[in-house]
DNA sequence: ACATTTTTGTACTAAATAGTCCAATAATTA
DNA sequence: TAATTATTGGACTATTTAGTACAAAAATGT
């Protein structure tokens, strides 16, 4: 039933979560202003008149962008989560940071806190939906950090939701402090908090 | 001898540091790809043939506008520093935004950080400076932290500039979480993190 | 008077931008 | 075969952008 035909016509030649998934790595390497369509369109593989077709306008598209962007470093989490555990994987969301800055000089950073800054004043509807986005994230966060804390994995000397909300914080700051040119020793101490965070 | 006149010809309509000021102001609000020139010149009360009379460019316009951004803030930290010294002062630097926030609803952030994000991959040259500006904003915060914890104002658990790097990463943090859409709880617990780290 | 410099306005360039329109063609179902 | 839907390409629009060119007028010092 679930690969049953259920329109006429040419089918889709392309897959549109893929072509979807793309775009999204696009935007996330280049910020949202930064990355015109003619640029987009290769990095998608299709041609204007099919995105056009498909997704109705760069805003929709970016739109569905910080969705899947969302969901997709939740599964991230999950998988590490499941791999070496709550702490460690929160511990690992600064260090892979930290490697790709060593590693390659740059950093993506996250989607929704640098286009959260370029929506902030000229796209109140994506900016909308990024604090929805964030609010989500934030809320799954908090239930981790709570059930680390349930199995003594976490210190509770904080309640889950306020240690969320400052790591988020701290890490949300390194992101924006390297880019500003912070020095190493910032950023590795800024890590080191991190951990101390969690203890 | 300061008021001799040294040049012939017209002399100057416009006050340039003031016409600087005007810009940086402009840039801060708007940030530097939303500020065009069109929007920039009557902001700043001059025209177009003026403006590159005097300006060579945007960039390089911007670029003293960086500098003057650095040494403003630095002027009104340490105004704020012998009005009710430095560790309330510091504290300032964090309810300044808050209130900013609470009463308009927005936050223009910092300039330092907000084109460090704006330009970190586009304009290597901005980039640079923003860095250098940084590091020296930086190394007054390490001073005057040390010079506090001299004092015995603030704990000397954390070196100085561990402290300054911790405090502004955190304080980094808060403008970008907040523009991502951070909930009213988290702004204001990140508030009471600042307080504490300074104790 | 004359040289010098600033101000102003207007017209202009050259590039990039998101998005539209349209017609031809291709792939599929009914 | 006919209807339907997708792909492609090309031309095109309308707007915004930083920046230039130029000439006329204004304000000053010598």
């Amino acid at each position: 039933m679930i690969f049953m035909k259920l329109t006429r016509g040419r089918p889709k030649a392309f897959d549109e979560d893929e072509a979807l998934a793309l775009a999204m790595n696009y935007f996330w390497e280049h910020g949202y202003e930064n990355s015109s369509l003619d640029n987009l369109l290769p990095a998608m593989g299709i041609k204007k008149s099919s995105f056009y077709h498909t997704f109705k306008s760069k805003t929709e598209l970016f739109a569905r962008c910080l969705h899947l962007y969302r969901k997709e470093v939740l599964v991230e989490l999950n998988d590490l989560k499941k791999q070496i555990g709550i702490k460690e994987a929160l511990i690992m969301l600064g260090t892979m940071t930290i490697d790709e800055l060593k590693n390659t000089g740059k950093i993506k950073g996250c989607l929704l806190i640098s286009s959260g800054q370029e929506c902030y004043k000229k796209y109140p509807d994506l900016s909308a939906q990024i604090a929805k986005e964030f609010h989500y994230f934030l809320e799954i966060m908090t239930t981790l950090i709570q059930e680390a804390q349930d199995k003594g994995e976490i210190k509770d000397t904080l309640s889950a939701d306020v240690l969320a909300g400052r790591y988020l914080n701290a890490l949300n700051g390194l992101l924006v402090t390297i880019q500003a040119g912070a020095p190493e020793t910032l950023v590795d101490d800024v890590l080191k908090q991190l951990k101390e965070m969690l203890e």
